[in-house]
DNA sequence: CGACACTTTGAAGACGATCAACGCCGGTGG
DNA sequence: CCACCGGCGTTGATCGTCTTCAAAGTGTCG
């Protein structure tokens, strides 16, 4: 049986910010709970886009299909994220991506003249919203240049920081939350070049055996990916990186060293 | 001695769709004219971002220098666009580029806070600024595809086609708007690679000789670019050149062949 | 004429893609 | 219980493309 309301993850978004509950919770109304399998289509490239979405639960990826059969994924969206905004706002006339589940997942769906009309009378949501996609335009446009300037190595040792940021992950040792296919596709790489890479990442500070990955010199990491990143000191996801290992150095050397 | 109301490349731009003259030129007073001589800096990369800018009048780059000295060219806004709004509302600390004339510009300038509050007061300002966002994010995820996928020749071609749509030139000849250089840095490529692809395009229908461009056979060009884009039948540059090529064909015709 | 910015051309090298083979694992079916 | 298979990942060899470094050509402007 499903929650009539959204959880909380959803009703938290910053793009719900300064509406006050009832408003908030009023919109969330409008959506429609979708579940989604695993290998689910949620819509395919050229479709006319009808929705706006939310990820509540799962995983869904963003693909488009090249005319040599290749497969380039753009996004790899989970719980908490938005779909399809820019579509809907930019009035194009079909979807621009494939979107496939990759895991068993639950989309909240709000038709697009929802979405619309919601910006339209709730200034407060159409500023968070104008604020959600410039947000999701300057991600792309520091990943096209990355893309451009880093090397696959500096491409994946990247990655890295950033999956451990965004899925607060300790750097001391984590699980790769997708397949590796899914990854070097994301990455724009080929998955023989992904492979390689994670060997030759041993000497700049990271350490991947399977799924495992380990962060082991972070200095020697940023010194790796920073450096050719014209970011550099605005790099928000580094400096998080080295916020958490500073957290966890000092609540190790609060509990006197030595756990069990 | 300067106009104090805008010329109407700018009260004709979509921004300001549908708010009425009135209010659209009122608003438009609130900006600042600027000029800004070829080669003088508007911003720099992470300089505190005061204000939002329309393009009046001439050419400005945008570009981050790399650590290694390089120079990336993000974008080359003219006339008619605006700069910074994606910076404005996403409320980033600092300018994520340094932005400079390439040739005499004008430009007009609006606190970030009348930006905001016109988006707040104006619902259909605050519509239109979300499309105009909304559609520079999918151009850059577009290019970024692009550049992940199509060779050097055939961004070249595609950049060829773009120019031709974008400026209004004739397929049949016209010079490039800017220097070599630039074009190489705004489409990531070295600018001996950018020199060497030049030549390589006779023989896929674009002849360049010097700043002279002639698009000598469409239907090549479209079957070595359009080919190798997943966009392919939404390519809305090529669906614009085949226009322009059947115009002319058309308007040659009416004119009973020899034109002087 | 000479200085300088811009562009072209040549040769060498680095990097990633591609093709091919193999190892590993979980499942299915005899 | 074992044989077979398919999905996934690794490893090796080769090849094409783009970058890099170096040098020479073109143009403009004082």
């Amino acid at each position: 049986m499903l929650p009539i309301i959204a959880p909380d993850n959803v009703r938290f978004m910053p793009l719900f910010a300064g509406l006050g509950e009832h408003d908030r919770d009023m919109l969330l109304k409008s959506g429609r709970q979708r579940q989604l399998p695993r290998g689910h289509l949620l819509f395919a490239h050229t479709d006319p886009v009808t929705h706006f979405y939310l990820i509540m639960r799962g995983t869904v990826q963003l693909f488009r299909a090249t005319p040599d059969g290749h497969e380039k994924t753009i996004a790899v969206a989970t719980s908490g994220q938005t779909l399809c905004e820019d579509e809907v706002m930019d009035a194009c006339r079909g979807h621009r991506t494939n979107a496939v589940a990759v895991e068993d997942s639950t989309v909240l769906e709000f038709p697009v003249a929802w979405l619309k009309e919601t910006a339209k009378t709730h200034s407060t949501f159409a500023l968070n919203l104008l604020s959600l996609i410039s947000n999701r335009a300057h991600l792309a446009e520091v990943e096209a240049e990355h893309q451009a300037t880093m090397s696959a190595a500096q491409l994946v040792a990247c990655f890295m920081q950033r999956l451990c940021v965004l899925y607060d992950f300790s750097p001391k040792g984590f699980d790769l939350p997708y397949s590796k296919t899914l990854i070097a596709s994301r990455l724009g790489m080929e998955l023989e070049t992904f492979s390689r890479t994670l060997v030759k990442l041993r000497d700049h500070g990271i350490t991947i055996q399977g799924n495992r990955v380990v962060i082991t010199d972070l200095a020697r990491v940023a010194e790796y990916v920073c450096s050719a990143c014209s970011i550099s000191g605005e790099c928000t996801t580094h400096q998080a990186m080295e916020k958490k290992v500073s957290e966890i150095a000092s609540s190790k050397s609060s509990t006197s060293s030595k756990p069990i």
